[in-house]
DNA sequence: CTGAAATGCTGGATGATCTTGACCGAAGTC
DNA sequence: GACTTCGGTCAAGATCATCCAGCATTTCAG
């Protein structure tokens, strides 16, 4: 579904969003209207989520990040669920098998944020937060080498 | 630090990273060559990281993704954290307060894949592994308002 | 209070980039 | 063997980004 070409662009592009088609073109060995019509096919595919800007949560005075796992009492989860949502300081969550429900990144300005934000869903979930120290990998993509069995 | 200009250019930035400086500006209310140059000035000063393209898992043949939470043995620490950023399926990584050291997301293409991955730190870490069943908030910034107590 | 310097903005010219449309060749189909 | 489809190139016109000069406002020293 996707050749090497495809998979070269998509590296590029991860590194930095603005390579000008031009710069792409030249990189992969195509002209850019190619180039172009590429990218367009991978977006519309939806291999290509969006084009987007990573920006630095302590740039914004969030001076901590925690990992939230959330149990919601019984009845309570799509309640629980909504509530995440809406917080807007929950930067990620998923919903995972196992005892914990949710796991989901909250970013605060401080530690007294982060009382005042679990607060609100601590009435319908057993939460257990853990301070993030350190960040080992920063989100990135998956690997994006061929699949291994490639039936071309 | 960022006045409200600021703010909404990041913001239009992270809904779509293409915008055009002539859009942007139009957006804001002011010229192309200002906008231009704070978008410049917001990345010298690390506010915006990067400028990426945000890929979809699932097309790359990554049918599952996991929550790992990972004990490394006594003495093991260094040696797990390293192992961790090596292996490639790790699209994420925190080292976090309490019991578990860490914790970080998994890429396979399948549950066979899982177990391969993760036999690779068995024997240096303890590990609990939740398999991703749906995703309530993908990855977002946190909120881009101002902090609280604005002294301007 | 006054003048100078720094900051951040605008507008227009210039050069680079993107997009569009016409055309071409390879591959698969009838 | 001819037709269709797909993905590609090239060239031109449109669009966009950058550069530069100039201006207003703010700040600070004298």
């Amino acid at each position: 579904m996707l050749d090497d070409l495809d998979r070269s662009l998509l590296e590029i592009l991860v590194r930095d969003a603005r390579t000008s088609l031009k710069e792409l073109a030249a990189q992969v060995g195509l002209s850019s209207p190619s180039v172009s019509e590429r990218l367009r096919r991978l977006e519309e595919r939806g291999v290509i989520r969006a084009f987007t800007v990573e920006i630095d949560p302590l740039a914004l005075g969030y001076t901590l990040q925690a990992i939230v796992r959330i149990k919601p009492l019984p009845g309570k989860l799509h309640i629980v669920q909504k509530l995440i949502e809406e917080i807007a300081e929950f930067g990620e969550c998923d919903k995972v098998t196992g005892d914990d429900c949710f796991v989901a990144r909250l970013f605060v300005r401080s530690i007294g944020d982060l009382d005042g934000i679990l607060d609100r869903i601590a009435d319908k979930a057993e939460t257990s937060t853990a301070i993030i120290k350190a960040q080992p990998i920063r989100r990135r993509p998956p690997p994006l080498g061929a699949p291994s069995a490639s039936s071309s």
